[in-house]
DNA sequence: AAGTGGTCTAGACCACTCC
DNA sequence: GAGTGGTCTAGACCACTTG
């Protein structure tokens, strides 16, 4: 029954992160937390005011939230390099373990903008290839790709799913990456794209629109890649 | 393939949600919301579930929530450049006006991370420049850019406060500016930063870390620049 | 003063994991 | 079944903006 009567310029639940920061930094990585319905208690707040700094503190990468075990500290995030490189090659630079797993593999017809931007005509077959990607056998990205099926007819054949693209389109197919285009926003998951990351509703995720072409200028493929906004980061080379 | 277990239920903010987007596109930009409560009423869910869908199209960049006046269909995401170029004419190509108020400007003792980064010692003295970055005349970073003192001792006189530092290093310092180095994550801002930035709390932002180096790769500034995520997003040149 | 979004409480039930 | 995090309700007060 406590009433927050005392006129607080910060927010209760930002005072209690910053207490919360205190605990987490004393523990080690990957250690339990009190339940919340504790930890709220200890600190003399409700519940919902406890979650709120709890789901900063996700959001922040500093703690992970697992439904029916508990909430743990996390492992700092993931850098991936923000360039035309393969995600394998990246991720086993920096010592952790990838892996992918498809989620789908579909030829479907290309939309007026997919056309557009894979310089076919609209109705064209495209290639749609979803994966899951994982770091150390946990979910960090969802990555969707486009390529034109009559640009790559063999792909399905050459493509081992769970493989590397890039490496199957300079090794096996030939193609000379050119420029390319990334845009990086945050936007927050659909209740699929979440569940396809072990991720909860609300989390903020890194977006990644990528569009390729070779060397030639004609288009590759064109990737959109979400990432967990609380697992990774990317880095970018500035050249003058 | 692995199969992924089907959610039973979509969470109730999600519906809402999804239903307030056809509202959402209906109107135009700028166009102001109902109030919450009356939201609330009309589709059936309590004030919580409905701020909840308001927050992820908020997120989303979608809408836009002013304390005391309502909520609004909000305008376009700006995308900057992720390259070594100034932010005022990064934004004028894009057709917005670029504005920066300077929230301070002081020499403070490089603490051993800078120190280390800027290539002094640890106790040194470095500019620290604090910037509140306008597009349109909206708040849309907190720019804090940290330079050796001993490097550019003339700096207090020769920079426009409010002015490009990225050309005034260029033009009236003579800097030749060579690789730099960029880190982009998601992060939530503090309450200052949120204030600084008239957003709210629990807004995801994007983080930007960058390092700069002259062409002979001495240290040249470390900037630590936070974007709203719900107002930017970035675009990098991929390059084979 | 009225009305808006922002924060907070107390309590309930749901979904998932482990015993 | 017990315990965890996830969602949702109803209601209250706070802080801000405008008439």
């Amino acid at each position: 029954m406590r009433r927050y009567s005392r006129r607080v310029s910060v927010p209760l639940h930002y005072v209690v992160k910053t207490r919360l920061v205190e605990l987490v930094e004393q523990l080690g990585e990957g250690t339990a937390l009190p339940p919340e319905r504790v930890l709220a208690k200890d600190f003399g707040v409700s519940r919902w005011t406890m979650r709120q700094a709890i789901r900063e503190l996700i959001a922040d990468g500093r703690l992970r939230a697992r439904q029916g075990q508990g909430t743990f500290v996390a492992t700092p995030k993931i850098v991936q390099p923000l360039a035309l490189v393969s995600y394998t090659e990246a991720l086993r630079a920096q010592g952790h373990t990838p892996a992918r797993e498809v989620v789908r593999f579909d030829e479907i017809p290309a939309d007026d903008v997919l056309a557009e931007q894979l310089a076919v005509a609209p109705g064209d077959p495209v290639f749609e290839l979803e994966r899951v990607l994982f770091a150390d056998e946990q979910p960090i990205g969802l990555e969707t790709t486009y390529l034109s099926v009559a640009r790559f007819p063999s792909l399905r054949e050459v493509l081992e799913p769970t493989g590397s693209l890039y490496r199957c389109l300079t090794g096996q197919l030939g193609v000379e990456f050119g420029e390319g285009e990334e845009l990086v926003e945050t936007v927050i998951a659909t209740p699929r794209e979440a569940e396809l990351l072990k991720a909860t509703q609300q989390l903020p995720m890194l977006l990644l629109h990528r569009r390729t072409r070779d060397s030639a200028g004609h288009p590759i493929e064109v990737v959109r890649s979400l990432y967990r906004g609380d697992r990774v980061g990317f880095r970018a080379t500035l050249r003058p």
